[in-house]
DNA sequence: TATATATTTAGACAAATATCTAAATACTTT
DNA sequence: AAAGTATTTAGATATTTGTCTAAATATATA
C-alpha cells in the first residue's frame, strides 16, 4: 500500500498512467510525452514497476510499458473502509 | 488530487484516518495513539485538513477533528477510470 | 564489426518532507 | 490575574525525492 501511495503521488507519474491507460507504450514514447529527460522518466517507470501498477516487456531494442490495472483493485479496497 | 495523493502518501496520516474513521477525536487523542511528537501530528492534522480529508471544530480549549468521506469519492471516482 | 538507436544506471544536486525542541496562542480553572 | 492544559507556529535538521548530465548496456543495421 505505501509502494502504491508513493507511485501515485507525482503528477508525472499519474499522467504516465493515464497514457497506458489508452494503449501500451515504449519507453521512448512515454517521455517524449514529456518536457523531462529520459533518464527521469524512466526513474519514474521503475517507481510504477516497483508498485506493480505498470508491467515491462522487451520488444527487441524496446522495452514496452502497460499498465496493470489489477493493483488499482487495492486502492479501490482501500477506499472503500471509508464509505460505509 | 495532488493535495489528496500528497496528504495518503504517508503512514502516519493513513493511521490517523483509520482513527478517525471510528470516531472523532481531540488533536491530542490522536497525538497520544503514535510514538510522534505533538507538533509532528498537528502538522500532518494540517495537511490532511488542506487536501480536505478531515475537518475540525474547536470546542473549548480542544480541537475535534473528523473524517470527511465525501472527499474519497473524488480518488473512488479517478480509481474508477482505471477499470474500464 | 562498427555505428546508430533505445533504455537504464550512476552520481550529483536542489527542493520537498518528516521530524524535533522551544516558544506562542488560546482557553480553563483556581 | 496567575497557573495549568491543549494545540499550533517557528525554526532547525536529516532524509527523501525529482531532476539533470554522463556513462553503461543491449539490440539493430550497414
Amino acid at each position: 500500500m505505501n509502494e502504491i501511495f508513493k507511485a501515485l503521488n507525482d503528477a508525472t507519474r499519474r499522467e504516465i498512467l493515464e497514457l497506458l491507460k489508452q494503449k501500451d507504450l515504449t519507453a521512448g514514447e512515454i517521455a517524449d510525452a514529456f518536457n523531462i529527460s529520459k533518464p527521469s522518466i524512466s526513474h519514474h517507470l521503475d517507481i510504477l514497476k516497483r508498485a506493480d501498477l505498470i508491467t515491462s516487456e522487451k520488444k527487441g531494442q524496446f522495452i514496452i510499458y502497460s499498465i496493470n490495472t489489477t493493483i488499482m483493485e487495492d486502492v479501490l479496497q482501500w477506499i472503500l473502509t471509508f464509505k460505509k
